[in-house]
DNA sequence: GTTTGATTCAAACGAACGTATGATTTAAAC
DNA sequence: GTTTAAATCATACGTTCGTTTGAATCAAAC
């Protein structure tokens, strides 16, 4: 049975308090106590408090990159290229691993990734590692092969668009749940849904100028 | 010729600021020293700075949701059940407009609405009125008629892909430049992709399950 | 010229923030 | 039992924040 840890509370109340409220609008304090620790356990253990955000990012992140990369690895082993459907599946179906249906920390990893995204603060962004470029690369390449008749422009839109689909998805609706909103996700069946809507998306010809 | 009128200018570079910066990256002080206006000033016009937020938010959203609006109406209006192209171009179409290629003010623009949508606080998304439900409901009843094959669940999802697609686009990119991207977008040209990749995405055939 | 209402101004308030400090506790090593 | 390094603790510092205040300025009405 593993002690409490302070450092993994420290981690685990960071995620929620930043991905419920936002970098700017978490305090240090607040993180600490709901971490059941001390307000200097924050510098001690992470240095400041971007750092803990970065170390907060990095540990959701890696684990989607890693996935996407070993995704498009196992594509590329097999005999034939692989085509536009499943690379959106290798792609996009990581981010909706470990959210199983209901679960509350499912939802919650999903808003972390999109405060991630788009939070304007320099130090949310500044963590980034070279990891997440090279994956997109690759995958703009598999596309690009894939859909040989689009301009490199608007493939790299269209990527964007993936991108915006799966990780904004599910956010809006839990800040502000619409008025007769057909019951939130049910996990599985919007990894589902997402596939088919961006594997269409991607497979559209390309735009006559 | 207009007089400088504090007011105006107090919102405008509340707009600016904050798209680039977020509600809690942006102080008042910022605000009024951009505006070469009074600290004070946006008490006395505003009466906080949250309101100031609703104010900021409900210029740049209304005429959005106007011409949504306008734009069901006139597909409505028409002899034929109005197809899911056109749809999708009345809907996302609007969010384009005035944002020519190369606008500063385009770019802006389009990450504060990405604002408004994603930021945590409540005070930035406590503005909302009836039109922006209203309209959207009335859009996801024309789709139900264009897709009649999709359940309900998971034509809402496609909705909120739709607003995802049209909102995030141009952020990220903004951002965080990617390594080789290829030139911003041309305006009117993310405008005709998005309506490619939207249709294709929204006519896609229902998920078997 | 005086009055009046609207606006602008400099200054200050208290609260909350991130961070740093130095003492204290813990627990393993010797 | 003493030593030592890691960890936790209460506390404080300096800054920045949103908001408020009351006096000063302006412009039109009379």
């Amino acid at each position: 049975m593993a002690p409490p840890d302070t450092r993994t509370q420290i981690l685990d109340a960071a995620e929620h308090l930043f991905a419920e409220r936002g970098y700017r609008g978490t305090s240090v304090r607040a993180i600490t106590d709901r971490a059941g620790a001390n307000l200097a356990a924050v510098g001690y253990h992470f240095g400041s408090k971007a750092e803990l955000m970065s170390a907060v990012a990095r540990r959701v992140v890696e684990p989607i990159i890693a996935a996407q990369s070993a995704g498009l690895d196992r594509l590329l082993a097999g005999t034939a290229e692989p085509g536009v459907a499943e690379l959106v599946e290798a792609f996009a179906g990581p981010l909706f691993d470990g959210m199983p249906a209901g679960d509350e920390g499912g939802a919650r990893r999903s808003r972390l990734i999109v405060m991630i995204l788009s939070d304007p603060a320099e130090e949310v962004r500044g963590w980034a590692g070279a990891d997440q470029d090279a994956v997109r690369e690759r995958y703009l390449a598999a596309f690009a092969r894939a859909l040989p008749a689009l301009s490199p422009e608007e493939l790299w839109f269209r990527i964007r668009g993936v991108l915006a689909v799966t990780a904004v998805d599910r956010v809006e609706v839990h800040q502000r749940p619409a008025p007769d909103c057909p019951s939130p996700d049910t996990g599985e069946a919007a990894r589902h849904w997402a596939v088919t809507f961006l594997a269409a998306a991607m497979s559209a010809p390309p735009t006559r100028t």
